[in-house]
DNA sequence: TTGGCGACCGAAAGCGTTTTCGGTTGACTC
DNA sequence: GAGTCAACCGAAAACGCTTTCGGTCGCCAA
């Protein structure tokens, strides 16, 4: 009749029990194997699919997984979300959970929402991301018992779940990479001090400095939000500077585009004038003149073990702490990181393909 | 004890039975003022909040919508879709709804998906995008009787419920702005014919060429996919014409930034010998050199409607053919649209706008 | 024969809501 | 003073699944 196969119709057309129904498709052991494979194809043959609700209701919990999108000023800023998610939902479709989407758009509501989500356990387990370094988030959802991972650690996240990049690393192999190149003056453009992932960053700019025999105490450091236009004005203000440094290692891709557009300002060729890395590994650095040497941090694999990480916890096959993983960024060499321009005999080549694609048409 | 509080916990508190209290929480007619006064406090006062499964089994309704990714090689293409989602999520948790993305990764898969959907009823309705000319989803979805609302339109989606932009007006009057800057070789790099959009925005531009009385039957006219490559590509092609377009209309963003790249190549400033708009009002446009001017939609209310729009219909407060909302898009004027370089005298300030923004530093 | 023991399955009790169907009041009519 | 009628509430069924707790059957040992 129309309505979905419910486990009942499949019951009565092999004159089993609901009970036996159930236990045959969910393989229990004391249901022989032949009345097993025989409810098997008469679920296959009728399409069988369980009522989620009811299952969940039953089984007491909800296989479904929410991811808490960043918001700042009511707009979501990454543009790599969806890659992020698009992994976590891949993932989690195949052992048959679902992600919701969550936005709250205060810190308020975000405080509302997981006392909700504490209360009705509608969602088992969370994903946040964008995590400060002072992040009550963690206080408040292990005080709440709600089974989280995050996408960036915190100070306290020692006990927690947590999936990260090494920023410091990344950030101590960029400055590596410049000093490689023979700069001196590496700059930092750096992130709001909130944010864990801005500290680390700078913490791996110093270390690549000290590393590199460079001394970072007095080494020019600009702090900016994350945007195009904190990264336009914190480069003004290095480039302000005397001596002006010669590359920067900037906290993000869309900050480095930012400071690109300051150095065009200023007469100069990013690139050339100032080298200058991003972060991030976004597409669209790739697309501008120069293109912008970044480091790219894998989206979508990150998406997908942060929903294994989590179903794991939510499941309470393993504990927090036993999942924590740490990644790798790699280095992304495109057009804005080349030898200074006094190493001029050495970089010839660097410096041509600079030119080239810098070459508006007004200097042909 | 310790759990959530229950509908139970409640009633006994109250020493009222359960029925009472939930008709009270749902407002219904027979239960006295007093009564429902006295079991939204005791409510209030103990946090309960209504196990979703529970009621949603109840009901028989999911009160949850589904957003499907648009996928391609397995990669999520669009960047605004994480503003789209952010803009349904925001909507439906108003209704205390959920948001939950599918992302298929082939047409298989996603035919199974809708099989499955149509079996559990555990989404009630979906949000889909990307839409094909000839899109047989539209067939499936109305065959499997799944509630859905497509962003953007197909050949027959008479019958059913979309929100589109009116990309064929907002091709007409970028067709028309550049016109009115005086150009006449005005090209169009086109998208994907099998997309519905690429179709509209096509005969947009024509019907633009023609309202400013420019023959649109041998004007150049070339397809790419959409992509910077595809882009970059196709202005080439473009450039390879005699006589070269003064300006072009592209498909997208991203397009255009490609188109750009290919006409630095050639030796020309974008916005100078050659204008380009593009579509899509993408972030990043503002921040390349010349600034992108672009046609934007907005992404969070657009995401609103849907989801309001895809409600309503689960609810079965309207019928599809209500639900048809064409919205328009409005020019971003910013800086590669400027004045054929023939008409030098009267464009001499949005040139000289664009030779500072191009200022490389080789020329100075 | 009796008891015990596996192997297999059914009856029924949940899970926490909503909703139908009555049932009990008290006031109000004739 | 019996009948009517709202107004208000409780008991219980229903939603579709999981899981506990027995129950039957055949077989084997005592």
């Amino acid at each position: 009749m129309g309505g979905p196969t419910r486990l009942k119709v499949i019951a009565e057309r092999l004159n089993l029990s609901q009970s036996t129904v159930s236990r045959a498709l969910n393989d229990y052991q004391d249901i022989s194997d032949r009345t097993k494979q025989l409810v098997r194809e008469a679920a296959d043959q009728l399409g069988y699919q369980p009522n989620m609700h009811a299952r969940r209701l039953a089984l007491g919990k909800s296989e479904t997984l929410g991811y808490v999108m960043p918001w700042q000023d009511g707009q979501v800023t990454e543009s790599f979300l969806s890659e992020l998610m698009a992994g976590m939902a891949k993932a989690l479709a195949g052992y048959g959970w679902d992600l919701t989407v969550l936005v709250p758009h205060s810190v308020e509501e975000e405080l509302e929402l997981f006392q909700r989500i504490a209360r009705t356990r509608h969602i088992s387990g969370l994903v946040i991301s964008r995590t400060y370094s002072d992040d009550q988030r963690f206080r408040i959802l292990r005080d709440l018992q709600i089974p989280f991972v995050s996408h960036g650690r915190s100070n306290d996240s020692d006990a927690t779940a947590w999936l990260d990049v090494d920023n410091e690393l990344a950030f101590a192999e960029m400055t590596a990479h410049l000093a490689g190149l023979g700069h001196e003056r590496i700059a930092h453009i750096a992130g709001p001090e909130v944010y864990n992932f801005a500290r680390q960053r700078t913490e791996g700019w110093r270390r690549g400095m000290v590393d590199a025999r460079l001394d970072p105490t007095g080494a020019p450091l600009e702090m900016t939000d994350l945007s195009f236009e904190g990264g336009k004005m914190a480069m003004r203000r290095l480039l302000a500077r005397d001596p002006q440094p010669t590359a920067v290692c900037c906290v993000s891709d869309v900050v480095a585009i930012g400071a690109m557009q300051a150095v065009r300002e200023a007469g100069m060729v990013p690139g050339r004038e100032v080298s200058l890395v991003g972060y991030d590994g976004l597409e669209i650095g790739a697309w501008i003149e120069p293109p912008l040497t970044t480091m790219r941090q894998p989206q979508q694999s990150a998406g997908r073990r942060l929903a294994e990480m989590l179903i794991s916890l939510v499941e309470g096959r393993t504990l927090p702490s036993d999942n924590q993983e740490l990644v790798r960024a790699s280095l992304v060499r495109r057009g804005t990181a080349n030898p200074p321009v006094s190493d001029w005999s050495e970089s010839r080549q660097a410096v041509r393909q600079t030119t080239r694609a810098n070459s508006g048409g007004f200097d042909s």
